[in-house]
DNA sequence: GTCCACATGTAACTGGTTACATGATTGG
DNA sequence: CCAATCATGTAACCAGTTACATGTGGAC
């Protein structure tokens, strides 16, 4: 239940239209919480109905017409209840390494060039984090906030630095493996 | 579509029912996919009809009797298949980084206890992690397949040990905030 | 006037979660 | 024989994904 307090949170930051929040998911927030648009609008929906927020008077007809909501009171102490609540983490999902470890039993035919290319992506999203922290964090301004956002900034780099490190640690590994290139033994398992 | 995948390879390494697979989730698989006992039945029932495993002969009258399955060639190459094929990284999902994000607007209040206890329950997990490597990782045993999962198991310790040194370094940036308790300026939203 | 990009939305589906139901086996 | 535990399963729900639908305004 972390999507309507996402998007709370960026009609805080800035009162926006569903597409407006769409473009802010595809950049900052969903670096670590992505949505598409059809359940940005979905949530607003849901939002307004439950008195959390509201559409901006305006002209706002129906269809094809911008439409931006903000905060309400009612919305701002939910977020702060939910921010402050005790949360337990999710348990977590990676198919990388699931493959991996299938890679071990039926052999590791075709998933050396994907983490290559997952290296690059990772390399590629990395640059972009140092870019934003670059522009949005100069040495300079650091009031309570700054720091927090900031905060949130360096576990984006540094988790992108371990993929990083960790696939050329793996990359290496695959380089002096026998490469069995169709499972090892096709028949017997193992304990 | 990992879930059928990690069934196929905790089968391959082991032949099992549906509750010791539900165990072997709560272990290994289950630190980098997790999966309750009614996914599992589930998917079991899926995999059967799609002829990708079958129910170890033996008498399994129904409702309470053990039922071990076993893969078939059919899942053998399926597996191989998904593991050699080119896929994308899901977008990374973390709701505590949220929670950050929305304490820079709505204030502090209460998070730090539960970075705390995050603080606790990575040192828990890290300690599990060294536990299994100096069990099944003794510095001698090599074969190809040991070194990849050992690569899976090294990915699951230094991501551990980078949520420690961020939640550490997380903790230290509360002691010196000035903690605004409650929102820091109720009214106004910033761009 | 037509086409394209902008903007908002609906519908159907998939995967994961929570709550509950049922039969078999075992210990007291 | 009763309760607890093991083992398998059903049902309802919720969140996220994919595909498609509809209206508006501006460029040509």
């Amino acid at each position: 239940m972390s999507l309507p307090h996402a998007i709370l949170t960026a009609l805080l930051e800035k009162p926006s239209s569903g597409l407006e929040l769409t473009r802010r998911f595809d950049r900052s927030i969903g670096y670590f919480w992505s949505a598409t648009h059809q359940q940005i609008y979905r949530e607003l929906g849901k939002l307004e109905a439950e008195g959390l927020i509201r559409a901006l008077p305006a002209e706002q007809p129906a269809r094809g017409q911008k439409k931006a909501y903000e905060v309400l009171p009612a919305g701002r102490a939910e977020l702060a209840r939910w921010t402050g609540a005790s949360q337990d983490p999710k348990p977590h999902r990676d198919a990388l390494l699931l493959r991996l470890r299938a890679a071990a039993v039926v052999g590791t035919a075709g998933i050396e060039a994907d983490l290559r290319r997952h290296l690059e992506l990772h390399e590629r999203q990395l640059a972009e984090y140092r870019e934003i922290e670059r522009r949005d964090f100069p040495p300079g301004r650091d009031g309570p906030e700054d720091r927090l956002r900031h905060l949130v900034l360096r576990a984006g780099i540094d988790l992108e630095t371990f993929w990083i490190q960790w696939l050329g640690h793996a990359l290496a590994e695959f380089a002096h493996l026998p490469d069995a290139g169709e499972g090892e033994r096709p028949g017997e398992p193992r304990a």
